[in-house]
DNA sequence: TGTACATCAGTGAACGCGCGTTCACTGATGTAC
DNA sequence: TGTACATCAGTGAACGCGCGTTCACTGATGTAC
C-alpha cells in the first residue's frame, strides 16, 4: 500500500506530508539518524535491502534525495551505515538479556535473537544474508560470545555438555540462525513459536542431562 | 570480468560472439532451456537473483531481449522457471545419494546438501533466502524426507536417537543449513570442510552414542 | 546598535543510464494445391 | 514440379520509467567589526 501515490511526481510526498522542518543551527548531524531510522523502517517493509533507494529513503524522511549526500558519500556508504546502525540495535538486543539462572539465561539469549530477527526480517536478510557486513565479522563476538559465557556458568554450576561450550555455543546460534531464516524463506514471521521450540530442543540437546535443564 | 564491453550498445555481445544459430522448425522450445541455463549461470555468478535483469540473461544466452518474451510472460515467470530448475538440480543432487550402511547415508545427504548449496550460492540464496519458492513448499518432500527415511533405517539397525526420526531429521538440515548460510554470508564458500565438521557434530548430538556410530 | 558576510541545512531541476516491455518486422522452413 | 501461403524462431528499434548523482541555488542563523 506504499505505492497508491496519485501525484505524476513520485519525489513529492503529496499526501500532506507536513513538510518536516528543518534541524536547528548546529544540528545538521539529526539528520543522518533520520536517514538510518527511514532506511530501517523501509527495510522491514521491503524485507530486505534488495529494493532500497535513495529516492526511496528520502521519501521515507520527508527530504530530497540530494540532502542525502550530505551524510552519505554514496548509496553504498548509506547501506553500510545502515548495516552497522541495525547491528548496533540487534547486538543491544542480545546484550540486554541477564538471568541469574545460566541455563536460563542461555534459553533467553536464543529466544531474544528469535525474536529479534523474526520481527524485523529486513534487517536479518540485511544483516546475514550477505557477504557485506560490519568489517571484521564483529558479529562473533556480539552473539556468540554471551551465549559461550553463560555455557561456562552452566558447567561451572554443575550441567555437564555433551561439547566443549565454544563449539556447543556455535551449534545453537547456527541451529537457531538455520531455523529462523527457514520461517523467513516461508514469508512466515509470525509463527514465533515453533521457532522457539526448536531452540529449545536444540538447548535440549547439547547437554547430557535434558531432564535436569530446568532446576 | 563480465562488464569489459567496449562497445556503447551493451546488449550487442561484440566480443565475437560466434553469432548463435538459431533452433532448427518445430524445437522453439529448446531456447528455453538455454534460456534457463544462462539465467543459472549468472545466478552464480552474481551470487542471488539480486542483479539479475532480462538483457543480462539474453546477453548471457547471446539472443535478443525480445526473445525471451517467446517463452516467458514476463520477468517474474523468468525467475519462477528459474527457481523450479534450480530446485529440480538440487533435488536430483540429494536424490542420487545411495549407501546400503544408514548412518553413512545420513551423513552422505547432509554432506551433499552441504557441498551442492556451498558450490552454487546463487541458486541456494534464491531458493532459500525468498519468501519465493516452488509452490506448495515441496521443498520438504524432497529434502527432508529421505533423511527422516535414513534415520529410520538406522533404528532399525540398532541405533537409538535422542529425539523422534521426524524431529533428528528436521534439526539436522536445519542446522547444516543455517551453517551453510554464516558459509556463505562470510563470501567463504570455498571452506567446505569446516561445514562438513559441522554436519558430523550435529548427526553426533542426534544419536545416543556418538562412538558407536562408525560401525 | 547596525550591517556585511560566512556558514549552515537543505532544495529543485536536470543528466545519462539500464531496465522491462511492446511491436512491427525478417527470413528460413514447412504445407496445400 | 512449381508456386503461393502459413508457420516458425527470432530480431531491432523504440517507449516510458525510476534510478544514482551533480550542481547551482535558497533562505535562515550565526559572527566580525
Amino acid at each position: 500500500m506504499t505505492g497508491t501515490e496519485t501525484s505524476s511526481d513520485p519525489d513529492s510526498a503529496t499526501d500532506e506530508t507536513p513538510a518536516r522542518v528543518r534541524n536547528p543551527w548546529g544540528q545538521g548531524d539529526r539528520l543522518r539518524g533520520e536517514i538510518l531510522a527511514a532506511a530501517g523502517r523501509l527495510l522491514g517493509e521491503l524485507g530486505g535491502v534488495e529494493g532500497l533507494t535513495l529516492r526511496g529513503v528520502a521519501r521515507a524522511a520527508g527530504i530530497a534525495p540530494a540532502s542525502i549526500y550530505a551524510h552519505f558519500a554514496d548509496k553504498n556508504e548509506l547501506v553500510a551505515g545502515l548495516v552497522e546502525h541495525e547491528y548496533q540495535r540487534m547486538a543491544g538486543v542480545l546484550r540486554a538479556v541477564e538471568d541469574p539462572h545460566p541455563v536460563r539465561r542461555v534459553r533467553a539469549q536464543l529466544h531474544a535473537f528469535c525474536r529479534y530477527t523474526l520481527g524485523h526480517p529486513g534487517a536479518y536478510r540485511m544483516l546475514f544474508g550477505r557477504p557485506a557486513r560490519p568489517d571484521g565479522d564483529h558479529s562473533r563476538e556480539s552473539v556468540v560470545d554471551p551465549i559461550i559465557e553463560a555455557l561456562h556458568d552452566c558447567e561451572r554450576g554443575g550441567g555437564r555438555l555433551r561439547l566443549p561450550a565454544e563449539r556447543a555455543a556455535i551449534v545453537l546460534i547456527v541451529g537457531v540462525h538455520g531455523r529462523v531464516a527457514i520461517q523467513q524463506s516461508r514469508g512466515d514471521t509470525d509463527e514465533v513459536d515453533a521457532v522457539l521450540a526448536f531452540a529449545d530442543e536444540l538447548l535440549a540437546l547439547v547437554f547430557e542431562d535434558p531432564a535436569g535443564l530446568g532446576q
